[in-house]
DNA sequence: CGCGCAACCTGTCTGC
DNA sequence: TGCAGACAGGTTGCGC
């Protein structure tokens, strides 16, 4: 579910509302969703502690704790973190339970965490697939852990077509599989890999190392244009995604290829095509994307 | 090291 | 109505 435009929507709504509160509490309703050998070690180890901030790198959340530690969490397939309850038992936020939320006897049977806060509302990590997780770690620990699995933010400077190109280079993978591999860009899932594809005029199957200079800054332009599209509508919820607040983004009413096989492309009119690429759907019209030939090998003397 | 795929889970939908 | 099978936003580990 969850990826880059979804999770900072969460991170933007939570950050400002979190910060200086205390989580006098960590309950960990499910033990699988601790990313650590003892539970209850971790609930411990958070309970009582201070939030400086909401962070995100990728697709993972950090909240960042007074003495130099953070909560690290995935929302994987079907995670959400939602805030529930009244600050200082004032009337006028949602509770958990309100008919107004996303189904609530869902929310509840699929709880998986919950941080209660020092303004008396309550933090809810719910999760129908169990795949989500959170751990604890310390300012190496974190570094070694992103050094290993994330590369460059695709919405900060570093994201250049330059460093589009070192990345892609020589990688006969195809762009689709390039684009979901969160060592080399992170935060870029299955749906907006399709979108900045077809953005870009780039077919799916085409080697990433097959791009040329030209191609590096359209997929550039295109991947921040997806992904900004998708921060400007809320994320896209096609099932179970939802905001802190309980609420649905829009992103899935405007997707231009993803999950529309056999619809008119909006830029052609052709039928949008699906193929399966490494084990994902994926999407795309295959006149306006255009495949690219394996890049010829420099030729040596 | 690069790459594809199964596994991890639960829920929903489709077709017989 | 029941049931089998396909499919779903992500990541990891294994085999080649």
């Amino acid at each position: 579910m969850p990826e880059l435009p979804e999770v900072e929507t969460i991170r933007r709504q939570l950050d400002p509302e979190l910060e200086g509160l205390v989580v006098e509490e960590l309950e960990i309703l499910d033990p699988k969703w601790a990313q650590s050998a003892r539970p209850s070690a971790l609930a411990d180890a958070v309970s009582g502690r201070v939030i400086e901030a909401l962070d995100r790198r990728g697709k993972y959340l950090l909240l960042r704790l007074a003495g130099d530690g953070t909560l690290v969490m995935h929302l994987r397939m079907t995670g959400n973190l939602l805030l529930a309850g009244e600050k200082d038992g004032r009337p006028g936020s949602r509770q958990p339970g309100d008919a107004r939320l996303y189904r609530p006897a869902d929310e509840e049977r699929h709880l998986r965490a919950r941080l209660r806060l020092s303004d008396g509302r309550e933090l809810w990590f719910t999760d129908p697939r169990r795949f989500g997780r959170g751990f604890l770690a310390d300012p190496e620990e974190l570094d070694a852990y992103f050094a290993a699995r994330l590369g460059v933010e695709p919405l900060s400077e570093d994201f250049t077509p330059d460093l589009l190109a070192a990345v892609s280079e020589g990688r006969l993978a195809p762009l689709k599989s390039f684009l979901l591999d969160q060592s080399r860009l992170a935060g870029v899932g299955n749906i907006y890999a399709d979108e900045a594809l077809f953005r870009a005029g780039l077919h799916p199957l085409s080697p990433a190392g097959s791009m040329r200079p030209e191609h590096h800054v359209a997929l550039r332009d295109a991947v921040v244009a997806a992904l900004q599209a998708g921060l400007d509508n809320g994320g896209a919820s096609i099932d179970d995604y939802r905001d802190s607040r309980g609420e649905k983004g829009s992103m899935q009413d405007e997707f231009l290829v993803h999950r529309r096989e056999g619809l008119p492309c909006p830029s052609c009119g052709e039928e949008i095509n699906r193929i399966v690429v490494s084990g994902r759907s994926t999407y795309f019209c295959p006149r306006c994307q255009v495949k690219l030939r394996r890049r010829p090998r420099r030729p040596r003397r």
